[in-house]
DNA sequence: TCGTCGTATTGATATTCGTCGATGCGTACT
DNA sequence: AGTACGCATCGACGAATATCAATACGACGA
């Protein structure tokens, strides 16, 4: 017998909830998910650190791969991880890549785990 | 050569700084990423939005199977995640088993996003 | 038009992860 | 004792992921 039987029918909140007072969709999970995954990533996670500690804003691709200590196409890997997820924006300079961080992205998700 | 040299060089900052003015350290970036791994499931966060929005605050795990729509022992893999990440936390009572949100331990992840 | 340099992509491999059936464990009821 | 039920663990399998060497792509300079 399930336990639910003995307490009393939940109300459902009709609007205005926050984002605990009513479950998460699958389609919703799934993206949420996605952004999390993006920042699962121990290397991930320090590349994201790197570039949104930077004095100027902005990065080049040139000088994250000594300080992570990983072979240049595993940080481009992470590089492009992070784009994809939302969490950092580049711009391409010549030779360079430069790399900026996306306030928007992380701000989002925080928003979400209130 | 390092498009480093082409910068002034940047000012380290001493002290009182905020979690975007000092890159992670390695052993930070494993511990953050291992909280971001156990969001980074739509299961995961399906199972936490439910019991995050349960009216006492609790659900029974008997009642997560129907409405995630996967095996038991799935469900109960994925809850034991939640648990050792110290998003949840479990109270046996007789047969069955109570889970309750951790909110201090979302706050905790939010807090360094910003 | 070469050769060089920075970056992205490809291919391959080892590891991790999600899932489920089968099973074990503990509790409650008869 | 014996049965039934809820939950966790085990074993196995397929899928996803992190990593790197090799290579391709583009831009610059000689």
């Amino acid at each position: 017998m399930s336990a639910k039987n003995l307490k009393t029918k939940p109300v459902t909140k009709v609007c205005c909830g926050t984002a605990r007072d009513v479950p998460l969709s699958e389609r919703d999970a799934d993206e949420l998910a996605a952004v999390f995954a993006a920042l699962s990533d121990p290397v991930r996670l320090r590349l994201l650190s790197i570039i949104s500690s930077a004095p100027d804003g902005e990065v080049c691709a040139c000088d994250l791969v000594t300080p992570i200590g990983k072979s240049q196409p595993t940080v481009s890997h992470h590089l492009k991880i992070l784009f994809e997820a939302g969490l950092v924006e580049r711009e391409k300079r010549g030779v360079w890549v430069w790399y900026r961080s996306v306030p928007s992205g992380l701000d989002a998700v925080a928003a979400r785990l209130r």
